[in-house]
DNA sequence: CACTCATAATGTCCTGGACAAACGAATTCT
DNA sequence: AGAATTCGTTTGTCCAGGACATTATGAGTG
């Protein structure tokens, strides 16, 4: 609605409108500004930043790649071209194309229509049953949300909407299966300072799917607090979910630190894009690379475990 | 869960917990610091600001009475009590103790158990039916809400969950009495700028109940909006809601502005907290003090028009 | 390959100055 | 009386440039 202005006669939004729509502080946008050069906003008749659509729209590509691992040095240099290029190239939108276009999506959350945003998304869960969605459906809405943001046809805050409504409904559908004494008793959390709450879902859909014993934590538990809440439920398998956004090596410590207090016997497992990066492997910790291996470590465990 | 310390070994927290917990930016609070001397943070080992607990208590009240419209040079020079004293004092509590303690809402809050806080909602919701829920129960609980970030037992996530959760159930306590084509036809919003979304909510679910047809815009409409759309949809009555946070003049020009847009056989109504202060009335805009006088102005509108 | 350490990159915090927009009170108009 | 206008004051936000803690990178090593 705003930064769809070409140029002319609307010269562009301020400073904390900026920081509102990127997601980036006004400190680090001055910083930016200072050290790299970009971006290079106009000045309005009082000598304040003036930002032109043209830098915006550059700007969000910007943090989209930082937020998988993107560093401002290298981004902040690039024209749009070749940051579009990397864009396209980066996401491992791997096997399944999951819903291709989802066209339906972006124009409900422009309207913030939540009714009928969650009735279209209680629909697909219904038609295609909760494992295709989890695997296919959920990913590839995100996608088409994320791409949203950084063309500009959508805020933060119907990005929120969208997460909120998939949320809802994957809970209700979890609460739903109702298994509640089968094994093994899985303990599903992310560390401290990892907000990222979807993927965490996925899984626990996943593998309630299969019949075990789900306890969430929830986001952005410390780790002393995970190996307490393990020993007091008795979970047998403790899962965590990393996002693009955690950084290779805290993720690394997390898992090792967590591996050594945790007793031997509890099975560690990790996935996300959070993992793809450098650190293979930390010893005792079982990988999950694909949301469709849930199944298969899970089956693993059951043999093992008989 | 931090500020609970008093005091001895823990110091207290920094400049960006405060802008998160207080929701003041830092730029205003150091600002507040040179102009008014107070707050008047330690400094840690390297000279950055640490506000001790007593310091941040403090500024919950500032904050909760400068969203009354309180003014910063008058509330930041007031020691704690006289603070207290004002809150206690300001709240138009009014008629209904609606419910009188309402203790369990808290402790769900801090657990984020969403699914509970929903069943008791829903419940209430069952046991008192929409008009009582609406008028009593839920302004008694949003008070509750409000005191509890106060006194620091709750923080602003869990203020969004608890609204979040509300909107959902008289969301659709409202779609299910689902009346269209009764008359009027009422438009509801708020002007822009204005994101408090509760009020809005509240006065759609006492109108449905009268079996008004009601369209709702969300927050935030420009008066140009509001005029289009209620050209578009035929709106027989344009519903206002102003919150507290709402500066007296720009709801007295909004109101103005949008008189004179609208053609003059569409009603205006306008009510909230935000025009309690000063502007009386605006000629042509029926005033509704209560949520109690939703009724009677929509009685008041069928008797004219009949 | 996986780990360790020095160097470089990066975000956040600091001070102090400036001004536009919002406000309150006193005044005039109806 | 109550509404509009005016004007000095209050208040939030912006700017510049400097500093440092923290974290990532990459080369060298086991």
């Amino acid at each position: 609605m705003d930064s769809l202005q070409p140029s002319d006669e609307f010269p562009g939004i301020g400073i904390a409108a900026l920081e509102r729509d990127i997601g980036v502080g006004k400190e680090t946008l001055r910083v930016w500004e200072r050290r790299y050069g970009f971006p290079q906003p106009l000045r309005d008749a009082f000598g304040e930043r003036v930002y032109p659509a043209d830098q915006v729209a550059r700007l969000r590509l910007v943090k989209r790649l930082m937020d998988q691992g993107g560093r401002p040095g290298k981004l902040l240099g690039q024209p749009l071209e070749a940051l579009s290029a990397q864009l396209g190239a980066a996401p491992e939108s791997g096997v399944g194309g999951g819903e291709a276009a989802a066209d339906w999506l972006v124009p409900l959350l422009r309207q913030r229509d939540v009714e009928r945003l969650r009735g279209e998304l209680a629909q697909r869960l219904a038609r295609e049953g909760l494992e295709r969605f989890v695997v296919d459906t959920v990913p590839a809405l995100n996608r088409r949300v994320g791409d949203g943001w950084v063309s500009g046809e959508i805020e933060v805050f119907e990005e929120h909407l969208y997460t909120e409504q998939v949320q809802n409904l994957l809970r209700s559908a979890i609460l739903g299966l109702g298994l509640r004494d089968a094994s093994p008793r899985v303990l599903l959390t992310t560390i401290k300072d990892e907000e990222h709450v979807l993927g965490l879902l996925l899984v626990e859909a996943l593998l309630a799917l299969q019949g075990a014993n789900c306890v969430s934590l929830g986001t952005g538990t410390p780790v002393s607090d995970i190996v307490a809440a393990a020993r007091a439920t008795g979970t047998q398998v403790v899962a965590l979910s990393f996002s693009g956004a955690c950084p290779w090596r805290k993720a690394r410590d997390s898992l090792t630190e967590l591996r050594a207090a945790l007793s031997p016997a509890v099975a560690l497992w990790a996935g996300g894009a959070g993992l793809s990066g450098g650190a293979r492997k930390v010893a005792g910790v079982r990988r999950i690379e694909r949301l469709e291996d849930v199944a298969t470590a899970l089956a693993e465990w059951r043999a093992t475990s008989a």
